[in-house]
Parts: structure tokens; sequence; C-alpha cells
DNA sequence: TGGCAACACATACATATGAATAATTACACT
DNA sequence: AGTGTAATTATTCATATGTATGTGTTGCCA
């Protein structure tokens, strides 16, 4: 019905975007040598950068933070924090924890040594991702350690790891379940399916993870859309929860607050997580501030990935914590 | 005398680019998150692209110009070519092919293999330079394989060595000599000298080489800094010479115009190269074009990094040369 | 053939960036 | 304290980019 739209196709975008970053030619100039409008190279170059056709990559990316970031890491107990500048007049933490989370996986992939990478999901992962610059690392295998919802396609399990597996050149292993089983579903029968037992088996040797985590609000994708039906955000609430890790609920000190919902997950044990050797968690918001304490609190934590708003916030709820003690 | 400059540092540089790029702030938001003048921030940003703290990288680069490619590749019965988009009306090919071949290393070193990489140099190769993004390659190599001039320091021989084993992550080494030998200086006795010979040693087993080539005229940088005095560019025309690679002077069949001429060079010698596993020459322009068709005559080139005029020009050429065969 | 819907192009406008210029500030010297 | 010099900030202007709107084109259907 009416006029067929036009497919700009990857070809022109990426020609488009050449002549402009590398060339460095104005929009009218790249119009006028391709023969189309300017409206048209405009949208080329927002549709390539939207879609990660262009990515910028930035010398020294954790430079500007230096002290904060040993300050956190002194203060929580870590191996290492790495802390991205936030927009804080128009706040979006994705951007920021995004890029300093790919920004860190250049570096760590780039010094070799994992052939296996377990990864959760969500939006903030989906933001690393997109800044993630085209690798090649045909050893490694990503793996999701979460099951997904039904919602979400490219924030969830499959997107996330397929995503990573994408950009980095690497195979991946996907989770195939939802979050919680259904009440009177035997976990470890479910398990014991051929496909999801071989996953598990992968999960008990990895070499990095990377953990997200949410509090217990309608902010979180999966409180809004994975919980099961019997379980609400009140109950987990009363139940001392102030967050979750991989869908396992935690209280301020870390520690699961329910046995019975741990035991419906389809996910890495929390436990088990304690053993990988690399454990990277990329969160931020000042409605984080509790769980990525709660989750530093019960040892999950050895790479923080924050912005340097939820920084400040986690360095004056610990000094607050210390006079308090006193 | 007067007031003393503000040198901003490199964490305010990398603060600046960060918020604009990543969390995509206009450069007052910028400006006044920070507490400094917008010119200030303008200033820095345009600091950080000169000085290459902030890089672009595109994804499939060489997409525009498959079917140019796989052309020119058959015609001049190469393994590779590969090309990047000109601006034609304001034409600076270095731009261009720099960035095509920071991506083609790119892509090369990802997929591993190389340990040792021997490097000519010139405007193009330094274009590269700061076109790559920082990667870590400890066991590879960078080593030099010609000579120096005085002038240029950047684009010459210790530059162009460091400055890609300092983006790359890798170790150098530099060839400490003139590219020409003064006139009675006995070769062989002066490349007897210890480190020279070392030196030599490990060209013979190089992965790889970056070669550039240039015309004989004033506009390449070795035909006016780097000729001995009794050797001017007419004598060279004169013995049938229509360019150089490696300070080396080939005729139109590629063959060498004088073998005086190259006894007094001091760098790897094209026969030598030839032997080289994977060679790759990153040229373009007008005035490259008989040049670059001699060196692949010669069997110098594996893979061709050009520009899309200059492409052209080529197979304009092959098709002319074509017709007049027949 | 005319009418309609959808899309692309052409044009206009608002905002951001790049560059230039004027005013102010910091510093050194007398 | 006054003067001169140099740099930075504040302001202005030119150009480029992002966005919105009006017009023309294309394709389909009755």
């Amino acid at each position: 019905m009416g006029r067929e739209p036009i497919e700009d196709s990857d070809a022109f975008v990426t020609e488009v975007c050449w002549h402009y970053y590398v060339n460095e030619m104005t929009q009218a100039d790249v119009a006028r040598h391709m023969g189309v409008t300017r409206l048209r190279v405009n949208q080329a170059i927002q549709t390539a950068k939207s879609l990660g056709f262009v990515k910028i990559q930035i010398e020294s990316p954790f430079l500007p933070r230096v002290e904060l970031q040993e300050n956190l890491k002194e203060a929580l107990g870590l191996q290492r924090v790495v802390i991205g500048p936030a927009n804080e007049a128009d706040y979006d933490y994705h951007k920021a924890v995004g890029a300093a989370l790919a920004a860190l996986l250049a570096e760590r992939l780039a010094a070799g040594g994992w052939t296996s990478l377990g990864v959760s999901w969500g939006l903030t992962l989906d933001a690393a991702i997109r800044k993630l610059t085209r690798q090649s690392h045909p050893g490694l295998e990503v793996l999701s350690i979460l099951g997904g919802t039904a919602e979400g396609s490219t924030l969830n399990s499959f997107g996330i790891a397929s995503g990573f597996a994408n950009v980095l050149g690497a195979s991946f292993s996907v989770l195939t379940a939802p979050i919680y089983l259904s009440e009177g579903i035997d976990r470890d029968l479910f398990l014991s399916q051929y496909a999801l037992k071989e996953h598990f088996e992968k999960l008990k040797s990895l070499d990095a993870v990377l953990l997200t985590c949410s509090n217990v609000s309608e902010k979180s994708f999966l409180v809004e859309h994975g919980l099961p039906h019997e379980l609400t955000p009140e109950t987990l609430i009363e139940a001392g929860a102030i967050g979750d890790v991989l869908g396992q609920f935690l209280d301020r000190d870390g520690a699961s607050v329910s046995e019975a919902v741990d035991n419906r997950t389809v996910g890495m044990p929390l436990d088990q997580v304690l053993a990988v050797p690399e454990k990277i968690m990329a969160a931020a918001g000042p409605h984080k501030v509790e769980i990525i304490k709660a989750a530093c609190k019960r040892g999950l934590v050895d790479t923080l990935v924050t912005d340097d708003v939820t920084a400040r916030l986690l360095l004056e709820d610990k000094s607050v914590q210390s006079s308090a003690a006193e």
C-alpha cells in the first residue's frame, strides 16, 4: 500500500560513517558525494551509532576517577573497582556502566586466560555489548548463568549470551529455562535433563562471571516480569530481602532470605559463584547501593563496575556505618 | 612573564571525552558539569582526537567497496585487497589508507599467529598508528626494516616502530642507521656490527611486513630528504626508476634499476622480502599507481591497502594495458 | 484515471559545535 | 601601586547537525 521504504544497506550506512568519521567530511559533503540527501546521511549515522556499527574507544577510560576507585576498593574490600563518570543532570547509569564494563572486558580479554565466561543478563550487560568493539576469541565460550523470562528478548538470557559471543567472536551456550520453576517441580529432576545437565556441568569451571543485581521493586525487570505468581515483592521484603543476584534474594548482610525460592531458581547457585576465580559485578544507581554492598559482603564481587554517583553513595554509606559502629 | 598556561591533565581530557561520547552530553552540559568553559571542553575534545585518546571504530569497514576489492584483487593477482573510501573533494589519502590499514591490522592480529612484524615508515604508517586502538600483544616484536633520515622523527624509522609497538603492546627493535651508506663504505662491514647484525638476523624470519612505496619526486619524503648528494632524482629516472620500495628503486616491471644503489641501502633487501609469508603494501594516490603495479609485479605484495580513487586508477590502467596487449 | 496511503525529498528551524574576538584575570616587574 | 604581558574566560559569529514540516513521488486499488 503506497510506497515501499528504501532500506539502507549495511554497506551504505558503513560508507556514510566512513566518510564522516574517517575522512572527516561534513554531512552535507557526504550527501553530495554519495548522491543522497543530508537527511539520509544524518539518519544513517544515527542508525550506525545505535546499532553499534560505530563505536568510540577512549584511551585510559578509568583515569578520571582513579582516587575514587581506590577509596571504594579499600572501603568494600574488593580487588578492583572501575568507575565510569555519569551524566548527573540526565541520569542514565546504563550508559556509563555499560561503557566501563566494555572497557574492562576488552582489557581483561586482551590479557588472555579466559576460556569460559558466565553471564547474567539485563540492560547494563546489553549496554556493554553495544559498546564492545569486535574481537576474535575463538577459544572462549560464553555461558548464560540465569534462566530467562518470556519478554525482553535482547536483554534476556539468550540475547545477552549470544550478543557477547557474537561481538567477541566466541561460542556460546544458553540456559534454556525460565528463572523460576513452578511450585511442585523437582529442581534436581528438571536439571537432570541432558542439555541442562551439561550446561550446569560447565558452570562448575568458569574462569569469570558477569553479575548484575537489582533491588526489590518494579524497577527490576526480574521482579516485574520474572517472579512466579505466588511470590510477591512484599513477601520477599517481609522475609528481609533487599535485592537479588541471579534471582536469589539477599538480606543486607548478604545472606539468602529464602531457601525455598533459591531452590526454585534455575541459575548458578551463589555458593558456586563464590568459587569462580573472577567475579565481576556491574551495577549502579542509588536504588542498588544496598544490594551492591550485600553482594560484596557475601563475597560475590572481586571487581565492581559502577558509576561515580553510586560510588560516592557507597562510600558515604560505608563511613556512616563506620561511625554508627563506634 | 605574564600568566602561566594551565596544562589540561590527561584525566581532565579523558573525563571530558567520556561525558561527551559515552554519556552523550553536549559540550555546554559537560562544561557546566565540570565547572569549566565550553571553549575548554571543545579544545579538550579536539586535543583528544588529534592525540589518539579518542578513536572511532567502524564495523565491517571494507563492506562498501567489496566489489572493487574483488575486481582489483583479480586484476593484480593478489591474495587480498582492502579499500577505504577517500574524500575526493578534499583529497587526502593518508586518512583513508591509514584507517584501512589499522582495521586490517586489528583483524590480522586478532587472528593471531604473528610474532614478528617488519615495518617500513612514512606518513601512511603514521596515520595507521593513530587510528589503531590499544591492544596487548606481548609476544609480538615490531622491527624496522629500513634505515631512517635525520628529519621527520615521528614518521621515521624510530617513530613508526616504537609507535606500533606502543599501541600494540609489543616490543620493538629499531634499525639504527641511515637509509643509504656513503660512497666508499663497505655494506657488509657496516652491517656486521653487532647490533645491526642481530637485527638483520631477525629480519630473516619475519611473519609479516608493512610496506609503503613512493614515486621519484619531491612528493616523496625519502627522495627529498634521504638521498645521498650524488644521487639525484634525474639520474634515477634516467636509469628507468619509477619509484621505490624500501629505498630500492624499481622500473615499471618491478626490476631494480641500480644494483649500486641497492648495495648502499640499509634496509631489508627486496629479494628477502619476497620470502616473508605476509606482505602488506599500504599506498595510495595517483602518483603511486605505477610503483604499486611494479611492486605487485615484483611479487612484493600479498595484501594491498589503498583507497577507492587509486583502486579505480589501477583498474583502468590494467584494462588499458590489456587492450594494448591485444 | 483518480484517489489514497506511505515514503522520500526539499525546506525550514532550533540547537550544538567550531572558530574568532573582546574583556577579564593572573603574574611579573618597576 | 601602576604597567605590561600572556593566558583564560566571556561573548559573538559562522557553520554543522538534529529535528520538524511541507511538498512531491511512488505504488496500489477501485
